[in-house]
DNA sequence: TGCATACAATTTGTATACAATCTTTGGAAT
DNA sequence: ATTCCAAAGATTGTATACAAATTGTATGCA
């Protein structure tokens, strides 16, 4: 049976939530999580509670940890947020980002595109999660930082959708967000601010258009009962 | 002896490290801790965790945790941030007060202004976090009170300083401070954004002001040994 | 049927024992 | 003296057992 370190069960909760292969708001059993990744119970009540500082999870006295939920409340205060934040971490990258965050960020880059390119839908997001949190980490805010942290843990897993494109339409959005991820590292390289904030806001209208459609989808044609099986209608 | 809840201790840390009765960087061992809170060492470490990715403890593999550390380079984000999220969460506050949370408000000022006034520092310095905490509460914008939060742990322990007055001229700066928060309640009741924001800088700059000299305070002068007896200087 | 209560089952919370790791101390060799 | 190493001590990490709380279920009664 593999061997899980606590770090290792750290990432792949983190990775598991923001993939959504854990949803929003389900219950997590510690029996269950400290069976399957075989400690026992009490490292992996301090793996929750630390989840819950970072703003994964939500824990309640004697009722146990659920995956953070988003309600449309919360989302509303995201999109009216994140422009704000993403904006002002590039600018900040721009003027701090070292030599080595700039390869990492290449990197991250480069599994990015492959990975938006094939179809599977978390890697692309998680890839791009990585991506933005390279950013993150080059402002060296700590302040805006945990802003950031947990704006992206709801962005990546409203994101998911955005990288299993079902018509071409959106496929050439995917390819348009890579072009935009290459003009944001040259920015950040050559540390143009200005440039840099323009380029983020640009991504952002584009990621921030499919997700509105996520949350409030088209509505079902109101007519399809109707016009196939009248009859059938109240 | 005294019973501890989990709770009762989580509240505890928070507000010794937050008067600096536990110093940044000091080193906190579980034993003593889970002795002086009269439980076992497994609740306090969860309350440990938790306290980490609050931002208020830093803690290390094999080596334990340590109150987080001020460093000057981080302190120079502080003030760069401080005004942007302070601004933004004062304007958010104007939009979604409730009454409930405005008499919340005043009885903070209430007591906030006693504590001023009287010369215990700590306690005066907790009060205005509280009220400050209030208005982020108001905000109601979970991504921008997670900065927030990290940057009234710093703030509230840099400006211990401030309410402990050692001249006339400092005094009035406080009962400045006093002046500015009614200022600040009365705006967000009405509900004027631009004005609340207009405040919250004012009230920030008195506060930096304050903080700047403690993180750079006035050198000694250098001639005082040799003013008053120069024979014994170099 | 609807509702309240008691009891069983499940789940979470805490204490304790022990294992693993880090730190300190006391030589021994150079 | 200085450096290195090893063993003792101290501190952190994990597993397990048990206590406390919650949830689910069955039963009795109106």
């Amino acid at each position: 049976m593999k061997h899980f370190t606590k770090t290792d069960c750290l990432d792949d909760l983190r990775r598991r939530i923001l993939s959504t292969d854990l949803k929003p708001g389900l219950d997590l059993d510690e029996a269950g999580l400290s069976g399957y990744y075989n400690m026992s119970r009490t490292p992996l009540r301090e793996v929750l509670q630390r989840l819950q500082g970072e703003g994964y999870v939500v824990v309640s006295e004697n009722r146990g940890a659920k995956v953070a939920s988003m309600d449309i409340d919360v989302l509303r205060t995201f999109f009216q947020t994140a422009p704000m934040v993403y904006a002002n971490i590039s600018r900040l990258a721009c003027e701090h980002r070292t030599s080595a965050q700039l390869d990492a960020l290449k990197q991250a880059q480069i599994g990015f595109a492959k990975a938006a390119k094939s179809s599977d839908a978390a890697e692309a997001a998680l890839a791009n999660h990585t991506f933005h949190a390279i950013i993150g980490d080059m402002a060296s805010n700590t302040y805006l930082l945990a802003s950031l942290a947990r704006l992206q843990i709801d962005h990546t897993r409203m994101s998911q959708t955005f990288y299993r494109p079902a018509a071409p339409a959106e496929t050439m959005l995917v390819f348009k967000a890579i072009e935009q991820h290459d003009a944001m590292i040259a920015a950040i390289e050559a540390g143009e601010g200005a440039l840099a904030i323009d380029l983020t806001l640009q991504h952002w209208d584009l990621s921030r258009d499919r997700m509105a459609r996520y949350v409030r989808p088209d509505p079902l044609p109101v007519d399809v009962i109707s016009l196939k099986d009248h009859r059938n209608a109240i």
